[in-house]
RNA sequence: GCCCUCGUGGUGAAAUGGUAGACACAAAGGACUUAAAAUCCUUGCCCGCAAGGGAGUGCCAGUUCGAGUCUGGCCGAGGGCACCA
């Protein structure tokens, strides 16, 4: 028997793929097919997660061509972003160069899978043919006001003199200076994403065939929140500070108002040194939600006090709070400890009273160790008394709008989305900034706005901004000379439209071509980490409806129809005897557990986690695919786990679906050389029932991604395979299944698939190969196995053909000896009967 | 802190409310071989020779003829939190 060279068989089946460019050949097709996964930042090297979302990907792809689609399955790069800015600077090149070389090794990487890309369609993110429709974008929604510029924090290094991504401050500190961060405020570009949110929010009910998960982590992003204002007065003054509540129920228990340091009112006490001290305080404090909530809650005691407005004689401090922010609802609150853990604490900080106002039905909720925020039934509040929590919203919410003193009101926790980036390696944003102080778009004829090559990337700041002639330039309309803006955008505004760019992207004129646009979009099949659940799909989604606002032949408002969400792929940690990190190939098996191969000493094995530089548990896929070939290295990733959970690396794993290619190649041969006999027709026609009705399973677990339990359906159709050698079956029953069979491998394991078709058929057969399809008609021919339980505990199977009555069922339950024993002495009360499943006797 | 997800053998896992552990990995024993590799076969919690019986899906309750699956509470692990991509 031969073995396969998988080396040699990838490399053969990669260049006839290579040549074959079938995805635009007709768009007059009506079914098309979309598929497409989230393109790679260029960092080096392809990493598993790579592989497994490509690999998933490709499935999907090749299963749909095969079902008669029209397929695009396009790749890019997105190739914007902070790596390269650092790796520049780190080992003195230009970002452009380090992120070429990148991409061209991972392309080649990625070739290395076989996957069915076209790659006639790859675009980048930091071509100037790229960005410059990107800006044309950006000036399209400028006109039609979805731009503004406003203030925001940042982070700022104040010895680098620079902004710092969340990611760039560690314990309050910048990451190469170890100095400590402060919040500054910058005037910064923002595309006015708030201004969707209801839809945004409202239209996630389409999206059928998205994950709910990812529908209800959008949802409570978006966070919708009904809620009401209520003017409070300063008592002595003639000021009024505007509240949002959304538990205006609970007023009764307020004892104190926050509002945020940026608060108009804190104009007032602007110069007072205890104050500038707060704020100070309050600055050394990060950005993120997390900081923010994790942080101490401090307060600055102002000399205000409020008047309730319905207890004429009470009066509450008004403080200055940390946890308040400006951005959310109107910046200012009501406290109410009682029923809320972050006022508990604070009034626990400062001794602020506690009015218990919500009465749980539990009388154990009123420990007051904590705030309770259940349900319950309203005490100490005057006219609410005895009403439950949302009567007493809706009676409270009465009473403010007919005293006029505040109204009912929505909120969305969602903020507009800043796109200002202080960096060189991004997007440049098109606008210039005139003498006379107005700032408007750069004319379209001179896009692109080019990133200048000549910059000194070692320089403190921002390099564009340092550039000694590159943001000097004219205004085409007058002539006049202007500033560009030197700001960058996000990358995220890079990966909100390509998708949209791969329906046409050669395209010079236009960001892209409406036919082709309205042909292909939407994206049918969206594959990618989890991790972008929010914000990469967030944002494309507003894109979507922005481009469509300035475009009145784009009818579509949701760019992805469907969406997967892969998990990660992990692996086992190793550290030596000194707690250092180890690679896998550092290590070595031995009878007495791990050993490092450095110096023989024992390996202590961590938990499997996700693959990461820092903790040295990766493998390498170019290596594996080097060692097992693409077809295992793709099999094992997709068979171990379910895609959408996290799936751990194995070299047993990797070299089980190596044996496993060479058994499929082994089979067939075997098939191919098997002799004719005389078969059994009772032999054959059970062998055949069986193997069509795999035929309907694979495909209905490829197309709801059960992949892995796809691949275990496979290996039991090689066991009955290899087990109807045995029997007496025709060779043509036989062959003909073989060839079935290798197809349904061939979105899974493609070189492999391809290799024995060839062998099968001796011919070519490399245009269109149909997915098999199975014969309904031979499903009812299938044996079934009845349960036969007594008081719910099995006791007996009945092996029986398909739709057998219930009257015979019970029959021939009763007849079998254990059943019999088991119902001796005993009197059926019911009997419990579903069709093709189980049997169940109640007895007294 | 807030939001989301997941907990099933030694391991990865399977199971429209209906036989828990399919399929695979690892292990042990065996066959073939001078030997090894490769391949193939067998085994897999407890009691029992067997037939059969018992326990069992993170923990505690509940709904149901029947719960890994549904409901409530608890414990544990992971992801996201707006300038990483």
């Amino acid at each position: 028997m031969n073995k396969i060279n998988v080396e040699e068989i990838d490399k053969k089946w990669q260049i006839f793929w290579s040549k074959r460019k079938n995805h635009f050949k007709n768009t007059n097709k009506k079914k098309k097919f979309y598929c497409l996964e989230m393109f790679p930042y260029p960092s080096g090297k392809i990493h598993m997660g790579h592989v497994r979302n490509y690999a998933i990907g490709d499935v999907i792809a090749r299963y749909k061509m095969m079902k008669g689609f029209n397929v695009l399955h396009p790749m890019g790069w997105d190739s914007f972003g902070l790596p390269a800015e650092n790796a520049a600077r780190e080992n003195n090149l230009n970002p452009k160069e380090w992120t070429k070389k990148n991409i061209s090794t991972m392309k080649h990487q990625l070739q290395l899978l076989g996957l069915s890309i076209d790659w006639d369609l790859e675009i980048s993110t930091c071509d100037e043919e790229y960005y410059k429709h990107q800006q044309e974008l950006f000036i399209d929604f400028f006109k039609k006001g979805l731009v503004i510029r406003k203030e925001t924090y940042v982070n700022w290094d104040p010895v680098e003199k620079t902004v710092l991504a969340n990611e760039q401050v560690i314990d309050g500190r910048g990451w190469r200076s170890n100095a400590l961060v402060e919040r500054k405020k910058l005037y910064q570009w923002f595309f006015n994403i708030s201004k969707f949110s209801d839809e945004l929010l409202k239209d996630l009910e389409l999206l059928k065939d998205w994950p709910e998960k990812v529908k209800l982590m959008q949802k409570n992003w978006i966070g919708k929140s009904l809620g009401c204002e209520i003017n409070f007065k300063i008592a002595n003054e003639d000021k009024f500070i505007k509240v949002f509540t959304t538990r205006p129920d609970t007023i009764f228990g307020a004892t104190f108002l926050a509002i945020s340091v940026d608060h108009p009112m804190c104009q007032s006490f602007k110069n007072s040194k205890d104050f500038i001290e707060f704020k100070k305080k309050c600055s050394q404090v990060g950005t993120t939600e997390e900081a923010i909530a994790n942080a101490e809650k401090i307060g600055f005691k102002t000399d205000l006090m409020a008047q309730h407005p319905f207890l004429k004689e009470k009066k509450i401090p008004v403080y200055v709070a940390n946890f308040i922010l400006m951005d959310y609802g109107t910046g200012a609150i009501f406290g109410c400890p009682a029923h809320d853990q972050r006022d508990f604490d604070f009034a626990k900080k400062y001794k602020l009273e506690i009015i218990p106002v919500v009465k749980s039905e539990n009388p154990n909720g009123e420990t007051m160790s904590g705030a309770y925020t259940g349900d319950g039934t309203i005490i100490n509040s005057d006219f609410l008394n005895n009403l439950t929590v949302p009567k007493a919203k809706e009676k409270i919410v009465n009473k403010i709008e007919s005293k006029k003193i505040g109204k009912k009101r929505i909120t969305f926790r969602l903020k507009d989305w800043g796109v200002s980036r202080q960096r060189y390696w991004g997007c440049p944003i098109p606008m210039i900034y005139l003498k006379n102080g107005k700032v408007v778009p750069v004319d379209k004829s001179e896009l692109p706005v080019k990133l200048p090559n000549n910059i000194d990337i070692n320089h403190k700041g921002n390099p564009l901004d340092s550039h000694p002639t590159w943001k000097k330039t004219k205004y085409k309309k007058t002539g006049e000379s202007a500033i560009r803006e030197t700001d960058t955008l996000d990358t995220f505004v890079d990966s909100s439209w390509y998708f949209i760019r791969f329906c046409s992207p050669k395209l010079t004129s236009k960001p892209f071509d409406e036919k082709s646009f309205s042909y292909w979009m939407p994206v049918d099949q969206y594959i990618g980490g989890v991790e972008h659940a929010i914000l990469h799909l967030l944002y494309s989604r507003f894109f979507m409806r922005a481009i469509k606002l300035c475009n009145n032949k784009v009818k579509v408002k949701e760019p992805f129809k469907g969406l997967f969400t892969q998990g990660m792929v992990c692996h086992e940690t190793y550290k030596d005897r000194n707690g250092k990190w180890l690679s896998p190939d550092q290590i070595q098996k031995t009878k007495e557990g791990f050993v490092s191969k450095i110096d023989s000493s024992k390996v202590k094995v961590g938990p499997s986690e996700a693959m990461s530089k820092s903790k040295k548990n990766i493998v390498d896929p170019e290596s594996m695919i080097k060692i097992y070939g693409a077809d295992a290295v793709r099999w094992f990733i997709l068979s171990d786990s379910p895609p959408d959970r996290d799936v751990q690396w194995s070299t047993e794993g990797v070299s089980a679906a190596h044996k496993f290619v060479q058994r499929i190649w082994s089979l067939n041969d075997k098939i191919l050389n098997k002799k004719d006999e005389k078969s059994d027709s009772k032999d054959e026609k059970k062998f055949l029932s069986k193997f069509n009705d795999y035929l309907f399973k694979i495909s209905d677990l490829i197309e709801n991604f059960h992949l892995n339990v796809a691949i275990a359906k496979i290996y039991e159709i090689t066991n009955l395979l290899e087990d109807s050698l045995t029997k007496k079956i025709s060779k043509k029953s036989l062959l003909e299944s073989q060839i079935k069979f290798v197809k349904i491998v061939m979105p899974f394991a493609p070189h492999l698939s391809c290799e024995c078709l060839s062998k099968l058929e001796g011919k070519n057969f490399y245009e269109d190969i149909q997915w098999p399809k199975g014969n309904k008609s031979l499903l009812k021919d299938q044996e079934v196995t009845l349960v036969v339980q007594v008081n719910g505990k099995k006791r007996g199977l009945i092996v029986t053909k398909k739709d057998l009555s219930e009257k015979d069922a019970l029959m021939e339950a009763k007849k079998i000896e254990n059943i019999k024993k088991n119902l001796k002495d005993k009197k059926i009360v019911k009997n419990i009967f579903v069709k093709n499943k189980i049997i169940n006797f109640i007895t007294t």
